[in-house]
DNA sequence: AGTTTTGTTTAGAGGCTCTAAGGAAACATA
DNA sequence: TATGTTTCCTTAGAGCCTCTAAACAAAACT
């Protein structure tokens, strides 16, 4: 039957696959992103080196597939912080939604920089289409569907449009046109400068950039989600104390 | 003469390290971070390998010393634009200086993206002492003195010590305390968060995080300038037109 | 049973970092 | 001026990497 044995071989091939994720990652968490090399994945597995290119054309499309694997990863976490919070109020879920982000990177750090410290940069991986570019799309997602749900229930205030630098304005209104038209461009103006916000915080404490002063970020992260708040027409809670 | 010959010894060592340098930079600019190679800076200067190995003990201490360099090229920028409006208000002068900063680094990506996204993070380099670690200190130090002089002539609006939580405070005081105490830790503290604003924003324009919505940041940039006056208890002043 | 597809292996070309050993020039000194 | 020393640079090579090519085993299809 040709369907059964298709379907044994797509089991084995699958199992591979995460066999070298999996090595992959544990490299990448022992000994760092240079460790993550073909020759030593394929060692860790116990196979010889150019086997892996049956898999994979080329290490940049591994290490393009793992970090997809990282994105789905964190989106999922998410999600899940999401629905854990699918009855409170939208304040809560979208403050519960980021503190899970800044939680899985802090708990995966070379994980989270390995995704956005990413060594393989403006080159294939971050075309669309690619695995890595469509995890981006789903991860952001998260984000922006809760906000479109806010600005349906509760609009947040919005700047005027001709208070918008003109190319801001132009940028904005192809990015919600993007978005199949779910937020007007102000609106998606706001939305982005709180994601550049928390984002950019939690690059800069990945790279360690702050290291020279502050090693615990979470009161600075807390204090960013304070800010934000207001923004978003959200009222801001602090953190319910660890249990 | 001992000394002159020294002398002359010492400045064709100068010589050749400059060139190490330049060669560098150039194989940076063209061919991106992963081009710059020993063995690549060596050929581009028609030496072979091993020989840079008299003056870089290895490639991580070649590469430290080049991001210092820019690191360096940056802040004489920076202090370049701030004494180009040494009669200027101090909101008029901090202004200019972060301009100069993000001009710089649109100006010159690839090596505001070396430094930033540094391809050799917690190794090596960024211990305290070593080259890069001191000019990261000479180029933060622009802005510190800044806003140490608005602090000592027009102080800005700082919270209550009580209002900051605990690790947060204690981390401020350190650094308030590094610093020679020139700025009580509230004030040190309301100095870094414009300072993660600024310097964030430009590491996610400078890593490309933002590609996926916005192409030309300068507007953006201008609105977290706007958004940044006031904390310091400045006036905002949009950018005096291309001349 | 024979053919194709798939997964794997070894061999090897060409790159990299970095060490080791030797030669040549420039310098210091008798 | 002749001799020793320091400095700079070379080639050789070990050991890592990516990736290609060719050979071979096994499973799947016909």
């Amino acid at each position: 039957m040709a369907a059964r044995t298709t379907d044994r071989r797509d089991r084995l091939r699958r199992a591979t696959v995460a066999e070298i994720h999996s090595a992959a990652r544990t490299l990448l968490i022992t000994h760092g992103a240079a460790a993550v090399t073909i020759n030593a994945v394929a060692r860790e597995m116990g196979m010889s080196g150019p086997a892996l290119y049956h898999y994979y054309s080329s290490r940049d499309e591994l290490v393009g597939a793992v970090t997809a694997d990282f994105f789905r990863e964190l989106t999922a976490t998410l999600q899940a912080a999401r629905d854990a919070h699918a009855s409170s109020s939208p304040a809560r879920r979208l403050l519960a939604t980021s503190r899970a982000m800044r939680n899985w990177a802090i708990t995966h750090p070379a994980e989270f920089g390995w995704v956005f410290a990413s060594p393989i940069p403006a080159s294939q991986e971050r075309r669309p289409g690619s695995p890595r570019y469509l995890a981006g799309r789903d991860f952001e997602e998260v984000f922006l569907e809760q906000v479109v749900d806010l600005w349906e229930t509760a609009p947040f205030p919005v700047p005027r449009p001709e208070d918008l630098a003109p190319s801001l304005r132009a940028q904005a209104r192809d990015y919600a046109a993007e978005i199949g038209g779910r937020l007007p461009p102000e609106a998606v103006h706001v939305f982005l400068s709180c994601w550049i916000r928390l984002y950019g915080l939690l690059c800069m404490e990945v790279l360690k950039q702050l290291d020279f002063v502050y090693s615990d970020l979470e009161p600075v992260f807390e204090e960013c989600l304070r800010d934000i708040c207001p923004t978003l027409g959200l009222e801001y809670e602090p953190p319910a104390p660890a249990r």
